[in-house]
DNA sequence: TTGACGTGATACCATTTGGTGTCATATTTA
DNA sequence: TAAATATGACACCAAATGGTATCACGTCAA
């Protein structure tokens, strides 16, 4: 019941090869090697921008065999969410009712 | 019509004192002097923060005589709200775990 | 059993980042 | 005018970051 830490996940978030990555896992669940082949970089190199994007609470991992599969957790974006949320006051769009409807309460 | 660019946006807030900066200018407007005074550290270093947070697009800044009013704009947060809105299918699908998530109570 | 495959981990490197100290400039105020 | 105030702009530094190359280890298939 102790909120999960901000920083990681809005450090995960601020790379753009990492929001990349959440993107494609939105689509569909990927390996390291799968995901490797969609960049110009290295295996270790995505690997260490998975485990920043675990670290964030943003995906987790399931072993299959020899293979890792890399899964999108929706529930990390949580925190960057709820800090967001702190700014209702400024705009009234889609977020606000988002945050709304998250929290069960009226429009 | 352009788009802003998201990245400098992401960068802006992956900052934990950046965020605390966003924060207090959501109370008030405040002078670079001003906001020095809460934290501990530097003019300077404050000073970098606001650039960082204007090429963001999240702070404007206003001259009154020797003074310079910094001032959150709310508007500078569309890009992050858009790309987090790409989520939106994903976590209707999951409304109630992340409601946990963000209450902080285990799934 | 013997490779081939998929992955993790580590050492290493260049660049970026967050911080300080210092000096220069513009604006109030005594 | 002179001094105090408020700020901007550098040069510099240690640490973090994003990348590579390389080696080690478990798993699958011939």
């Amino acid at each position: 019941m102790t909120a999960p830490p901000i920083q990681p996940c809005f450090r995960a978030l601020a790379d753009p090869t990492r929001r990349d990555i959440v993107m494609m896992l939105a689509r569909s669940d990927m390996t390291i090697g799968q995901l490797t082949d969609r960049f110009d970089m290295t295996r270790a190199a995505v690997k260490k921008h998975l485990t920043v994007l675990s670290d964030g609470g943003l995906i987790t991992v399931r072993t299959r065999g020899r293979e890792r599969i890399n899964s999108l957790n929706p529930e990390g974006f949580a925190p960057v969410i709820n800090w967001l949320s702190h700014f209702d006051q400024f705009w009234d769009d889609r977020l606000a009712s988002l945050k709304s409807a998250i929290e069960g309460n009226e429009p």
